[in-house]
DNA sequence: CCTTGACCTTCCAGTGACTGGAACCCTTAT
DNA sequence: ATAAGGGTTCCAGTCACTGGAAGGTCAAGG
């Protein structure tokens, strides 16, 4: 199959698939006339990964998840372990972001938003 | 006042700071020396900064509010309709977080995180 | 057979907001 | 005189793509 095709069946970007060989998570063969040649193999491959990233996964992380994947020995510990930390970045992240939320819609609320210049948001960033 | 003190009073990285100028937000004047020399005005821009950054503000919004705040004659309805903006983007990001969020934590709490291979976040990334 | 259009290829540059490091200059104290 | 601890510039790297240019390949239609 065709880079295209692949495209549109993973819902992933030519430009990113064509990125994601060249950092090394999928080696698809070549065509004689130098297309990419995906068989079913990189094409699951690329669904695991469009799946991870969907998940905020790194790539560094989605590197580690597919090795994981391969190997029949792994532990499911270390699996659970990269996703716990994951998780536990998200759940970061999310804190910071209502704390701003917070502070913005109480700075948005006050702010009268009509044409007179003054702007408690404005105040807010200027306090000392 | 040197660079490394205004990094001090600012919690600003001197990096950050030669950015910034870099990128034109502020100006700082030089002594004979070559060393930057801020003035009070330059203090108070990067707190001001610091401040919209904080709230997460891109650098593009940053250079916006600031000519706002510097504008006498702005309508404080640009300022709100730039920090509304701003908040609904917060908003969905959380809403993205939190969905991933929900998902990892299913997956997490599935999987037996033990020394077995069976591990059913793999499987869901895997999965048809 | 030729052209057209839709594919495909590589390579280079840019994004945002820094951050690290090298190589070098200035100042102050010992 | 020298050493520590400032400061300076410039270049490269981060992350995960994304855009664009220049050119090769293929199938269909005239």
């Amino acid at each position: 199959m065709n880079i295209g095709d692949v495209a549109k069946r993973t819902a992933i970007p030519v430009k990113t698939i064509r990125y994601y060989e060249e950092i090394g998570l999928i080696r698809p063969l070549r065509d004689t006339n130098g297309y990419r040649a995906f068989r079913d193999k990189d094409l699951h491959k690329l669904a695991f990964l469009g799946r991870a990233r969907a998940l905020g996964f790194s790539i560094g992380d989605c590197r580690a998840l597919m090795a994981l994947y391969e190997d029949e020995n792994r532990a499911s510990a270390d699996v659970k372990r990269l996703a716990q930390d994951h998780l536990h970045q998200i759940e970061d992240k999310i804190a910071q972001l209502r704390s701003m939320q917070a502070t913005l819609n109480e700075l948005v609320r006050a702010c009268a938003g009509d044409s007179r210049p003054d702007c408690p948001i404005l105040r807010d960033l200027a306090s000392e």
